[in-house]
DNA sequence: CTTGTAAATGGAGGATCCTCCGCTTAAAGT
DNA sequence: ACTTTAAGCGGAGGATCCTCCATTTACAAG
């Protein structure tokens, strides 16, 4: 017997769920996205504010699951920049994509603030998937002599959050470029086959 | 003629705003401090909501000025350290002392970030010290040929901040750690006396 | 000491967040 | 078709944030 999945949303929550989505998408990719009121959402949606806090706890949550196929668009990208560029290049190509996701859909941000702060649970799917991007990035990388393999995936995701947050503004995006090329020196250090020479 | 600064404050406003500190910190510095209403502050130091919001315009810049002298100590702590250590592991103890203040201090998160985030105003006094310190201790790590010399100390200052960002929940204090030592390492490469082996 | 005035006060009130629970309804069983 | 029941709904209401401005008060000038 297969073990019983999570049931399935009944009919109306799944409508439900769909048009908060939607109402969603409509309102962080305005201008100011990240100011809309939860309030706003639900009425634009149709439906009352429990209904809409019972879907998504949290406004993050809800951001979270908004932006969810971007973000694994994004992972999924990684692929390609392995068969365009050698695999230290492609890490730092996926890395300003993440950082540049942040600057232009400002909603974002408070999404990856949700899924990498999810000590444990209910984000760990977009979560999940970025490690497993970085993960194939920096394997890539190793395997090529140019990053060093005592690298845990997962920290870099952290540190790619972190440095997201602090360009949310996009005043600081040159700043998170720099930041970007110290880490990726980080990870170049120590590699096989190390130069002394730092930048591309 | 000296330029009259910005004219002190009036007493009874001077004396409020020193009482709104004290009851800060006292909020502050108890368990789960970060979630104390800033209405109960005003009322434990017995002013208006409204005086404190004059002094203090959000709850970051409350925090910060809470927290401005801890943040001072941490800046002068960098001669010390430079004194005791080399200089590369005087500045990789520092931006340990750094994570450890977030961790520790609950609302010395919400400080930094409103110090960090800091585009232009009214926080400058404290990222202004923090740059410095940071501009201390990498020259040190310059001369020492143990630094790369084109780092440049704001950079390197909202790196720390992000990872301390992530690093709020005790849980990850090591997970910041190692990307304290990635970042280090970042810093290493290119430095004069380069080393091929990462860590210490 | 009196007066003028700009600085400072404080709290009512509007906006938003989030919870809670009595009512509604999908859909499984008979 | 009819009943049952638990999933789902919605919005009133309590908590907090922050603004605004009529009133009070410090203190400088006369």
């Amino acid at each position: 017997m297969p073990p019983t999945g999570p049931r399935p949303l009944r009919a109306d929550a799944q409508r439900n769920r769909d048009r908060l989505l939607d109402a969603a998408a409509r309102a962080f990719s305005q201008a100011g996205g990240a100011e809309v009121t939860l309030d706003a959402i639900a009425k634009d949606a149709g439906v009352g504010i429990g209904t809409l806090y019972r879907h998504f706890p949290t406004r993050e949550a809800l951001v979270e699951a908004t932006y969810r196929k971007e973000l694994a668009r994004l992972c999924d990208a990684t692929s390609e920049l392995l068969e365009s560029l050698p695999p230290d290049e492609a890490l730092r190509t996926w890395m300003d994509r993440f950082v540049d996701y942040m600057t232009t859909k400002r909603g974002m941000a408070d999404a990856l603030r949700a899924v990498i702060a999810s000590g444990g649970n209910p984000f760990s799917e977009s979560k999940a998937r970025l490690t497993e991007a970085v993960t194939t990035l920096t394997r890539a990388g190793v395997d090529a002599g140019r990053v060093r393999p005592d690298v845990d995936a997962a920290d870099l995701v952290a540190s790619l959050g972190g440095v997201s947050l602090m360009a949310a503004e996009p005043t600081q995006r040159e700043q998170a470029g720099r930041i970007l090329d110290l880490l990726m020196d980080g990870l170049r250090y120590g590699a096989r086959g190390t130069a002394a020479e730092p930048g591309t």
